[in-house]
DNA sequence: GTCCCTATACTCGGATAGCAAGTGTCCGAGTATAGGCGG
DNA sequence: CCGCCTATACTCGGACACTTGCTATCCGAGTATAGGGAC
């Protein structure tokens, strides 16, 4: 059960963009620069943050992502369920009801013991997703990153917004 | 981000193997006719429970599978990361120590912000399925399930045991 | 009748193909911009 | 000098190969059992 690196990529992203003045936008090309990754695989990614309502787009010259909302009301799990999809990690195949010991459909009514736990704490990790926004991560970066690394990256920011 | 069946099959194998006796053994092959699902297949998901120690084996012919201790003390957790492993889900590649704004990796004392976001939702997750037991799953499903199947399982395993 | 031995059949265990999903890449559709032209 | 028009270049978006890891299977190694034979 691996998560997609595009989950890391797509977070970053928004990071970034949370800082872009929201007349202006940034490239899927200038995104993967600053974080050194093919540019063609995180646009792929990033049509999926588009998809799912997270940033907007503009296409041409001066074009490309923003933010759709404040930073403070996107979650990792917006971000999480927009690469990975919402469906749970857990797929009940129900086969509690094949085999010798099965019945007719209707005496299963109620839902698999171990689905039911599994569904439990899928929802325990999304909720602890939902915890956290992109304004909260972008708070902490700028409490634990060095004043010169904040430095460059606005630098760089300043230049292609240029 | 999909889970194996394999955890699904060795969660249903866990509780079936929690009401043989002690001193018996059930071979992979009734496991695997039980829930319907390939035997070979469903052998290789036993095999990784024995190598984490849920599980103990007998050879040769009344030999199989059976708990290597009482079914109270196995959690959803000790199944999952059996079959699955016990790496998170997410891995964090550091992206943000590449690209234009990169500093020295000694400015870098503090862990990234979305890898910890990311660490406490799967910690939520871990402590949620390490608090149901395979002898909870048992219990509930003698309560969910209907009389008639109960009995079907019941007599199923006295030929099968006999 | 009892004990021992051997052959048997049954079990797990790891090594081996097949397939689906994620990974990585490319080119076409659409648009804001910049420059040139006419008024 | 100002406004309009056109060509340009830049952007996203979806369609196309490739690789990794999950799915599925098989055959060999090891052992408790059952039966037969000797005492």
């Amino acid at each position: 059960m691996r998560m997609s690196d595009g989950v890391e990529w797509a977070a970053h992203c928004c990071v970034v963009l949370a800082v872009v003045p929201p007349d202006r936008a940034l490239p899927a090309a200038r995104l993967a620069e600053y974080h050194g990754v093919p540019a063609a695989y995180l646009a792929k990614h990033l049509q999926a943050l588009a998809r799912a309502g997270l940033v907007e787009t503009t296409k041409g010259p001066r074009g490309g992502y923003r933010l759709s909302r404040p930073a403070s009301e996107i979650t990792m799990l917006d971000v999480v369920e927009a690469i990975e999809g919402d469906e749970p990690a857990f797929r009940c195949t129900e086969i509690r009801r094949r085999g010798p010991s099965a019945a007719p459909a209707r005496e299963y009514r109620t839902k698999c013991a171990i689905h039911v736990a599994m569904n439990r704490a899928d929802d325990a990790w999304r909720r602890e997703l939902s915890n956290t926004t992109i304004a909260d991560l972008l708070r902490q970066v700028g409490r634990d990153a060095s004043p010169k690394a904040l430095a460059k990256g606005a630098v760089w920011l300043q230049e292609v917004l240029a």
